[in-house]
DNA sequence: ATTTTTTCCGTTACCGTGCACGGAATTCAA
DNA sequence: TTGAATTCCGTGCACGGTAACGGAAAAAAT
């Protein structure tokens, strides 16, 4: 199928009888033409089959967005730092087209400074917005301010009850904690299942792992009706504590063959289970943060469920850029990306 | 970090006091510059960060790529029919970039096909290839021609000894039979394992699955040296006949709990597994063919081990894009891509 | 010293769109 | 019927870079 010369602007112009102007406003459809001459030139676009030189256009408009990104502060090796590996990744695609990725961040148990983060951001006026919702509150009175501002956003990670959103990427969760679940049991000999769960502090508005726990739960009654499962909670800031809640949990439950937790912090618990490597069988736990990419190719843990947001951020950056610049929506509002499990054997390929 | 006003051609141009045709001379550096003038400009250049207008560029050139994709044809289902999907995707992206992708075919068992296609694609003077290499000589003699032409190409699927390609997109094929052995002894109570291999024309150069056995064999060894593997070879083509096969096999080794296939034919195993529900406790396969992910979600295979063909020649495609239209080259020439691990748990995401 | 060649550089016409501006044609008001 | 207000449309410049063309200056040949 051989492609001949595009169909330009002009030769629109030039089949319809008018001026590339017209066709311009057509295009555009801001007003100012008959509805004659828009039939026509309708027309003759569907003939030819035109489509715009976003080059060219890309050009005159003089495009050079800048894409804000909101998310927490963070640690070295946590999971948010996962997700800005995603922003140089996205910049160096779209870097070179003259976009820039600026980023804002806050302390995540911190209302004010987050509020302070929103500020900054929307002082920078950005041409689109990535966020990861966090607090509801803060979140909405932030969209709500773009979409008057009609400055396109995205979400990740986590969804949020909204209207305008240009698109969202994230993890199916319930699915998620399914998986987990069948990950975990997939030796089949689990009688008593331990959930590490983290003390959360009440202000914590959206917290995905709520609806993980939902479908391991689900998948544990409809698979192991028979098999128990206990939870114990663990302060992530108090490693002596956890380890002395750990010692006597296993004390009391000795049984206790299999280990899970539905968010991160797997790496929290690996020391222990490296000093009583004869206790559990196995180990499923989230993300692939270095320390838990450790643990995993140690053996500590035997399985960690990936949602990549380094993916989930580069799509979302690449979704406005299509937005802003080639002026195409994304094909899905809501992407529901892959979760990807990572064992021992196939780390290295991540 | 606020961006101000990005420099253009003609500042440089004044500030080295020249014009921005010398300017543009010495950006890409084609002769006719006084060593005088040219180390003038290009500390300018270095001097205020100046970084070219990739849509100025673009539109002034007039590129319009046609990237040439060469596969084998391929059947409904099949795993070359996951690579076209590749290609529908790359071109969702970059088509509007003004990108146009061109499919060339061959019969996998027939080298003059091969030739065929090889002539149709040179024909075509494209501006970038994408290749699936099989037949090694026929390859050679493609990628000499090309380099002749001094036309970009990469490998994806396989990679081929050959100095000039721009880069390679595949799986580490020995970790991924790694991965398979671990996969299918996670139950740890394999004994038996029977491996279902497909008579091979003995024309076929490269075939992956010789090193996935290698590292399948290794873990084996290394993890469960008192467990027998045993092979079995069928037709492809031959469905009673690999049915009379898998009979007479399991009369012979009725102890036999686990089966492995190193291909993506999977799903031609899987009929006489569901007649033998209780014969088979594990099932491990390659790829996610339509009909192997069928299986999988009926629970007859265990799980697929993925490698995305279609991510693949799309991460080709983009970086010929990257290459040609934007002079940028591949951060890494030898790119081992994911091996997804895909269960009934988790195939909804893909 | 004059002609010829070579080296080097500036000028200029694009590439395809976006958009401001101004003017012609039409309609409305008086 | 005339002036004003709309409606509608064409013209022309700008965006930043590319590359052909031609000419001035310097070097070489005569």
């Amino acid at each position: 199928m051989l492609q001949k010369e595009k169909p330009t602007i002009m030769d629109i112009a030039h089949m319809s009888g008018l001026s590339k102007g017209t066709v311009d406003r057509v295009l555009h459809n801001r007003g100012e033409v008959s509805r004659k001459s828009y039939d026509k030139v309708m027309s003759v676009i569907k003939e030819l089959g035109y489509e715009p030189n976003v080059f060219a256009s890309a050009l005159a408009r003089g495009v050079s967005p800048r894409i804000a990104v909101l998310i927490p502060e963070y640690g070295p090796g946590s999971y948010w730092e996962l997700a800005l590996m995603g922003i140089g990744k996205a910049s160096d695609t779209i870097g070179p087209l003259g976009v820039d990725t600026e980023l804002f961040q806050y302390n995540p148990s911190d209302a004010a400074s987050f509020q302070d983060a929103c500020n900054r951001l929307l002082a920078s006026s950005p041409s689109g917005v990535v966020v990861a919702p966090m607090f509801r509150l803060g979140v909405q009175m932030l969209t709500a301010e773009l979409r008057r501002k009609s400055i396109p956003y995205v979400f990740f990670d986590t969804k949020q009850d909204d209207e305008g959103y240009l698109a969202y990427f994230g993890l199916p969760e319930y699915k998620s904690g399914y998986l987990c679940a069948d990950q975990l049991t997939i030796d089949r000999s689990a009688s008593e299942v331990l959930v590490v769960r983290i003390k959360r502090d009440p202000f914590r508005q959206s917290d995905p792992t709520i609806i993980r726990r939902a479908g391991f739960l689900d998948y544990m009654h409809e698979h192991y009706p028979d098999c128990t499962v206990r939870s114990l909670f663990i302060d992530p800031d108090d490693p002596v504590r956890t380890d002395q809640e750990l010692n006597s949990f296993f004390e009391a439950f000795p049984g206790t063959t299999h280990v899970a937790m539905f968010n991160s912090r797997i790496y929290l618990i690996a020391p222990w289970l490296e000093r009583h490597p004869a206790q559990v069988r196995r180990v499923v736990g989230f993300d692939n943060l270095t320390a838990n990419l450790n643990a995993l190719s140690r053996g500590t843990v035997s399985a960690l469920i990936a949602q990549h947001p380094d993916e989930q951020v580069a799509m979302g950056i690449q979704a406005l850029f299509d937005f802003i610049v080639l002026g195409k929506k994304p094909l899905r509002r809501d992407n529901y990306m892959h979760m990807d499990i990572l064992t021992r054997y196939n780390i290295e390929s991540y």
